[in-house]
DNA sequence: TATTGTTATACTCTATAACTATA
DNA sequence: TATAGTTATAGAGTATAACAATA
């Protein structure tokens, strides 16, 4: 875990980001979630998402948006730069990431994704 | 990543840590560290390290003890608590990763072992 | 009444830069 | 001069509690 850190925070910073913001862009690269949905995904509270959305947003990294259905809720999605920057923080994660795996012969790296994949699966509700 | 950190976090917080804290004391386990030395090791800044020390020494879970071979230098040693709740927190860690990894086939997991061995070991100068 | 999001407040984590004491 | 650790400062992350607006 702390190797992956150590390589997320080192792949952000460069990026201008901290890891929970490259956290949280990549999060909305799926589409745009209201707040509760997204403290909920990210397993921070309410409160603690707001100040986060609000530095993003005076970076236009992120826009809140009115939500049509329900008008005390707002959608948080990623702006043109936000989604730019995503994409490379995301991009550059991943391979890094691939690149800690490739002295591990084929086999073996299927059964590690493998795992992997059921592990997330089963931990993400 | 994210699956691990939450988990930590989950196993850090009723024991009165955040996870940083609890990073902390376990690195400490394998005994006394300087300050130039436990910042190389959690990947943070010796000044950063300062106020964390600071806090877990004024709640008597470590505690600094000067070197006698560098006047400049002190050794971070946990207290008899600091080491009681450092094992609570590991045991409690590990007892919760051994649950994801329990539906899986032995064969499966010995591999994942073996992998995130090497990655570590591979990652861990 | 319950839920959505925000505000107010208090800590903790973190980095950068400047400093001190010692090596 | 270089290193070990600290201080000062600023910004970011986080939680709790109280709140306004809407459902």
């Amino acid at each position: 875990m702390h190797v992956l850190q150590d390589l997320y925070a080192e792949t952000s910073r460069p990026l201008g980001l901290t890891p929970q913001q490259a956290h949280l862009l990549c999060v909305l690269l799926d589409g745009p979630l209201g707040m509760t949905e997204l403290s909920r995904i990210m397993s921070i509270e309410r409160s603690s998402l707001t100040s986060m959305v609000d530095r993003l947003e005076r970076r236009s990294l992120v826009a809140r948006a009115a939500d049509p259905a329900d008008r005390r809720a707002c959608q948080i999605g990623l702006t043109d730069d936000g989604r730019t920057l995503a994409h490379e923080v995301h991009d550059a994660y991943t391979a890094r990431v691939d690149a800690l795996t490739t002295d591990l012969a084929p086999s073996h790296r299927s059964h590690v994704l493998a795992a992997v994949r059921r592990i997330v699966t089963a931990a993400t509700p």
